[in-house]
Parts: structure tokens; C-alpha cells; sequence
DNA sequence: ATTTTTTTTTAGGTTTGTCTAAATTTTTAT
DNA sequence: ATAAAAATTTAGACAAACCTAAAAAAAAAT
């Protein structure tokens, strides 16, 4: 099936905002892709006829099985540009998501294969994130600081590794435990504070100290 | 400025035909990009507007200073890409053309100059076309079409103009590739043909409309 | 010097992917 | 249970980039 570079875009943006097993939202999917509510309506329909989604008006949509793989394909793409990028032509960590962002709407096969070869079949970006293989299985899951975790990508807490009484009424106070469910929002250059949304509660602020000692999975 | 796949896929075209002094005729280009000849005029007012050629209506058009800038900047991202996928990718120099055509299309600055010292500064693509470098200069060829080359000298074959995958054939057949070294032992005036030598092969015989496809430099 | 042919342009339509504004459905709050 | 609010979809527009068919201009032929 031959996508264009905005089918490609919603299909990775549905991935990344359909973990666990939830349904994804028309104004979620808006505010991750920058465009109106009615611009993804379209979408969504021309999608559904191209056999990627499940969509039932006004209940929430899912990539089926041939959108995951899809989704998984432009993911193998982003990654190993990420990879090369970083790798190969010493792009400093943040600059490679923008350029890996156009290169993995090209789609050769050949390409990606060989050049997954080329770069000795690594396992993980530079960002941490896991990268899927020719068939699309990829390492689990993999733990990153909070501090360092992209913006917009939903992870699970799996650790606090400072255990202080102050620390821990810090946490309840912000309604984070260990399984949580968040994404980071924003980042506030000055001081490198976050702005987090836990789902079915108001965006929280976090201070970098805090940040550093949370670690998240990417929840697949 | 920032210029649409297809506004670079007709300034990369119109580049290609106005060699010499000459304008470009709407039909010419119509041919070039497998298009019809209103679209060509469609394009062709919007890149007047853009500033990146000279164009009035019947009288034929020419890219201007910046038009030719923007040419030789999509020119070397191509090259480039052709000559990494050649290279480190270690695909077959028939292949690198179809997929650089997508890369090219990638425009970072940044990317493209890294990429460029990553390959060492590369002055030919596989196909023997020079590369521009970052101000747009490039090594002037002196490439010869077999067909001229005068008998009984010796050269290297750097280039091949017709792509098609009949001719790839026949070259693949007669033992020719990018770099290949061979003379011209005997030409038949009946037809023009050619009977070629290269090392360590019995002579072929090559007509003349295959000669003409095939361009060689001198070696030194 | 006309007429014919070829080339080029104009006019108007299509698809993709976006938008705004209005209508509709679902959810939340009273 | 109903009203208010929020989320979603529909309706209608627009730009990019293509198309076909017809008109206009230029070139070639008689």
C-alpha cells in the first residue's frame, strides 16, 4: 500500500497515543498533530477505507493489524535515521528527530534493510527508544529518566529512586505512582521544568530535580 | 526559500535541459516530467512568481541566477545520496538513482554538509556525474561519448545517460559498468557499430545507439 | 500570403489535505 | 432528568498539483 507523507504522519501519531488498550480520541489525535478536529474526521474516514483503523463515529478509533504494522515500518524508519544520524554524522542528540522526521517517509524496503545492516542492527535510537526489526518486534521496553523522556510520548513509572518521606508526599501530592500513565507536555528551557498530563487528571508542573528521579518505560 | 517536491522536480528538469545557451520550450519539459504540457504552464507562472525563472508566455523559459542556485543545491543533495548508497550501502550503481530521488528531496543544510564530509568529500557520484560542492562549484568533466572516442585509445566508462532497464540489460550482458576500462578496436561504417575491447574479455560488438549512450573519460 | 499544423495557454474540473463555521452527538453538571 | 458544556462530525471553502478540452499564438507548408 503506497501512504502519503500525512498518512504516514496520523498512522504514527495513532500508535504513539493507542498504548495500552486504549481507544484515541479525535481531539487527542488534534492537539498531537497540530490541525482541527475536522481535518482528522477526514482523515479518519479516508483510513478507514484504506482498511488502517477501526472507526465508529463519535467512539474513538484503533490502528487494526495492518495499520500497527505500518506504524511499526515508519517507526523502523525514524529510528534507524535517528541512529545513523547520531551515529554516523555525529548529530547531536535533539537535532536528529526533525531531519529523521522527513528522511522516513522515503520507503524503500531495500533501503531500510540495508541500511539497518550498515548500522549493525542496533537495538535502540539514540533517544533510548527501542527500534523494531524487519519483522517489526522490537526489545520491550526500556527505562529512561523522566528528564530525558521526549515530549508527547506516553510512558508508564516503574521506579522512584530517591525514597525520602519529602519526596514521596511530593509524589502523592502530584497524584504519581508507580504504573502511572503519563506524557510529558512541555519543557521549560529556563529551568528545565516539565509540564506532565496524567490521563483523567489536570497537566501537573514538575521541577527537574523531581524529573531526575523518576524513571519511566515506554509502554509498547 | 521553501520549495515543494514537485517546484524542485521541475527546477532539477528545466536545469537539465537548458544546457548551453538555449530556453526550454513548455513541451520539452512536458516530455521530461511526464506531464501535460498545461500543467508545465501551471508550474511555470508559479515559479515566476517564486523568482526562479525568466518566463513570458510562448517565448520559452531559462532558470535565472537563484533559480540555478536552487538547481545545483538539489543536484548535489542527489549526488550525494547516490554516492553513499553506492558506497556504504553497497547497492548496485543501477539502483542508487530511483532512491536518491526521494532522498534528494530532504533539504537540511546541515544534513547535506554532513553528509558530504562523512563521505570524505566525494567529486563524483557513481554514475561519474561531478558533485557540487557547498558553494555549488563543480569538477568540470570532460567525458566523451563513445561513439567519438577516436580508436585504439583506451578509457574509462563514467557515465551512462539512458537509465532504462533494456539498456542496463544490454550492458549487464556485453560486461560494462561504471569504471570499466575498454578501447574501441574497429568501427563499421556500414552501421556504425563498434568493436570494443576490455581487458580480460573477448571484444564485443556494440551499435552505434548504444554507443551513443555511453560516455567515457580519458584516463590518465 | 494564406492555410494548416504545431505549440502553448486558458478555462474549468479533480483529488488531497487542510481550514472555519455550523450542526449534531455525547458527556457532565445541576 | 434535563440543561449546559464539550467533543465530534458535516458542510462548504481553499491551495497545490495535476488533468482534459478548447482557444489562441507561433511556426511551417502550400
Amino acid at each position: 500500500m503506497n501512504l502519503s507523507t500525512s498518512e504516514e504522519n496520523y498512522i504514527k501519531a495513532i500508535f504513539h497515543l493507542q498504548t495500552g488498550g486504549q481507544t484515541v480520541t479525535t481531539n487527542a489525535l488534534a492537539r498531537e498533530l497540530l490541525a482541527r478536529p475536522a481535518s482528522i474526521t477526514d482523515m479518519l474516514k479516508r483510513l478507514k477505507t484504506k482498511k488502517l483503523i477501526h472507526y465508529q463515529p463519535y467512539q474513538g478509533f484503533r490502528l487494526n493489524t495492518e495499520g500497527r504494522r505500518v506504524a511499526l515500518a515508519i517507526i523502523r524508519r525514524h529510528r534507524l535515521w535517528e541512529y545513523f544520524l547520531a551515529e554516523k554524522l555525529k548529530f547531536a542528540w535533539e537535532e536528529v528527530h526533525a531531519i529523521a522526521e522527513e528522511l522516513e517517509h522515503v520507503s524503500s524496503r531495500k533501503l531500510v534493510d540495508k541500511l539497518d545492516e550498515y548500522l549493525g542492527f542496533p537495538k535502540f535510537d539514540p533517544h533510548g527508544d527501542p527500534i523494531p526489526d524487519m519483522n517489526g518486534h522490537m526489545e520491550s521496553t526500556h527505562r529512561v529518566c523522566l528528564a530525558d523522556l521526549p515530549l508527547h510520548t506516553t510512558a508508564l513509572v516503574c521506579q522512584v529512586s530517591n525514597q525520602s518521606p519529602e519526596m514521596l508526599e511530593l509524589l502523592r501530592h502530584k497524584q504519581i505512582a508507580i504504573g502511572t500513565r503519563l506524557e510529558a507536555r512541555r519543557k521549560f528551557p529556563f529551568d528545565n521544568s516539565l509540564e506532565v498530563k496524567i490521563r483523567q487528571h489536570p497537566a501537573v508542573h514538575i521541577s527537574e530535580q523531581l524529573a531526575k528521579n523518576i524513571f519511566v518505560t515506554h509502554d509498547a
